[in-house]
RNA sequence: GUAGAUAUAGCUCAGCUGGUUAGAGCGUCGGAUUGUGAUUCCGAAGGUCGUGGGUUCGAGCCCCAUUAUUUACCCCA
């Protein structure tokens, strides 16, 4: 057998121990924030089963499915023994769709909502209601890889469910912007927008075309421009009459009070009927405005990062109210978080009526924008504090138990794991980042001391083991 | 799924109109220095030029196919 090229699959990653460093980082700023607002760690399984997860993401989600080949021979029948779902020559003719589901039965995580929904369904016999959960862990998605655009990558969830309160939307807003501000990130803007104030520009443009193609178009205004969009809803049968009034309530400018009063007078003129609407007012500008007043009850100070964007659709079919999404503006890279409130996620398991909230980090994209804007901290880095020299076999012996001593004063160190050349093991410690370098060769031994090397200026220094340790720990 | 780009040393890349033995920087290793890294100086190793075919007296370069990578579209974190 030859020597083969080793290589990893499309679209995945390995970390090195820099790369992680900088990761946990990130990872160490969202999991303090999450827990610091009262959500509590989940996980679930890498594999769902494949009726869990398909149908949830629409049709091009099934597609974007990671499947995962049943185990055994499913192909042909063992002698003596019965095989389920075998998979027939007529199977075969029918093609994939037949014969996927006798060959595959799980599949890879797609998101975290939707195997939290599970999760919730299955244990909502003893969880406290409301349930706050935040889940790290990696998704897969069998999709074209580009910039900020990878088949796995890490998720970073909280989410609430079993209650309507918007204060959740509000607190949202405040995760978001302090995990932002905790990895130093500044030139950002959080969009929100309501799923429900989409659904009446729909009715005020008069009922043409479908919802999807609408908001889809709308979406994609600040990439393709509103000729693009015209262009776009003309193909999809809207009237350049629909297409006007629809430019008109998405130009609405000024605050968010401002964009917000409107609003609610296009829809007024334009008629939106009460399906849409609520005694007191528009049920989606009015969840916007509530959710604005409790950000301005909690005292929050970043207005100038928080916007209403009525052009802010999203994909995902299931979210039914607020809907929110990060754009870094300073990087060229889609949004690093997203997420809204979806009023019936766990009815497609048969629990409906539990509404929940919830939104995602993309780490790998937040960790893409911070290494081009060049903010990680430096001190992210090293592990090790302090390298011990390896003399020659009698120095070894001599410092083993200082080693033990720099560790249980809490000194990350390590002591060189063979004698040999100085010169190698500086080299050692210089690539590996530490800032220490311990030695005790015969003459220090002799007097009882060690030399204390600091790298960074080169400095040396003849000390007791006491002064050793007070200097490192 | 659609379209483009790229593929040469461990890494980043040069390589002229197709012409002798394919180069540089960085990195690695050895030495200058048998108790000192980063800095300096000297030296060395390292290549089926992605793969397969074709054109040609001659191909890293031209043509075809194929694979991988990558960018954009669709969609999304």
């Amino acid at each position: 057998m030859s020597a083969q090229k080793p290589s990893i699959p499309q679209g995945t990653r390995d970390f090195g121990p820099a790369v992680v460093a900088r990761r946990n980082y990130i990872f160490g700023v969202i999991r303090r924030t999450f827990e610091k607002f009262g959500y509590a760690p989940l996980e679930t399984p890498t594999l769902e089963n494949l009726s869990v997860l398909t149908g949830k993401y629409g049709e091009e989600g099934d597609q974007l499915l990671f499947k995962v080949l049943n185990s055994g021979n499913f192909l042909k029948k063992q002698k003596g023994e019965v095989v389920k779902d075998e998979v027939t020559p007529d199977d075969l003719q029918a093609g994939p769709r037949a014969v996927l589901p006798k060959i595959a039965e799980k599949g890879l995580r797609y998101d975290l909502t939707v195997p939290f929904a599970r999760y919730v369904v299955m244990n909502r016999g003893t969880l406290t209601f409301p349930f706050k959960r935040y889940q790290i862990q990696p998704v897969w998605r069998a999709d074209r890889p580009q910039r900020g655009r990878y088949r796995e990558f890490y998720q970073c969830d909280a989410d609430v469910v079993g209650t309507d309160s918007l204060l959740c939307e509000a607190e949202i807003v405040l995760m978001m912007c302090e995990v932002l501000n905790g990895i130093g990130l500044t030139d950002f803007t959080i969009k929100i927008n309501h799923r429900r104030v989409l659904g009446a520009i729909y009715q005020a443009l008069g009922g043409e075309g479908t919802e999807m193609d609408l908001f889809t178009a709308i979406d994609k205004l600040d990439k393709i421009g509103r000729d693009g969009v015209e262009k776009e809803l003309a193909e999809r049968g809207f009237s350049p009459d629909a297409t006007d009034r629809l430019f008109a309530l998405l130009g609405v400018e000024g605050s968010f009070e401002e964009k917000l009063e409107r609003l609610l007078a296009g829809f007024v003129t334009a008629g939106v009927d009460a399906d849409n609407a609520t005694a007191d007012g528009y049920k989606g500008l009015q969840d916007l405005r509530r959710v604005y007043e409790y950000l301005q009850e909690f005292g929050f100070a970043q207005f100038d990062h928080l916007d209403f964007d009525v052009t802010l659709a999203r994909g995902l079919s299931y979210y039914t109210g607020c809907i929110f999404e990060i754009k870094i503006n300073n990087v060229n890279m889609g949004s690093v978080s997203g997420g809204g409130r979806y009023d019936n996620l766990t009815g497609a398991f048969g629990l409906p009526g539990v509404s929940g909230v919830g939104f995602s980090f993309g780490v790998d994209r937040l960790y893409d924008c911070l290494e081009e804007l060049n903010l990680f901290p430096a001190a992210v880095a090293t592990t090790t504090r302090c390298l011990v020299a390896n003399f020659d076999a009698d120095a070894e012996r001599a410092v083993l138990p200082v080693l033990r001593q720099l560790r249980e004063a809490g000194v990350a160190s390590e002591l060189y794991p063979e004698p040999g050349k100085l010169a190698r093991q500086f080299k050692y410690a210089d690539a590996k980042g530490i800032p220490f370098v311990l030695l005790q060769g015969s003459e220090e031994r002799a007097a009882g001391q060690f030399k204390l090397k600091t790298l960074s200026t080169g400095e040396e220094r003849v000390l007791s083991l006491e002064q050793v340790l007070a200097e490192l720990a």
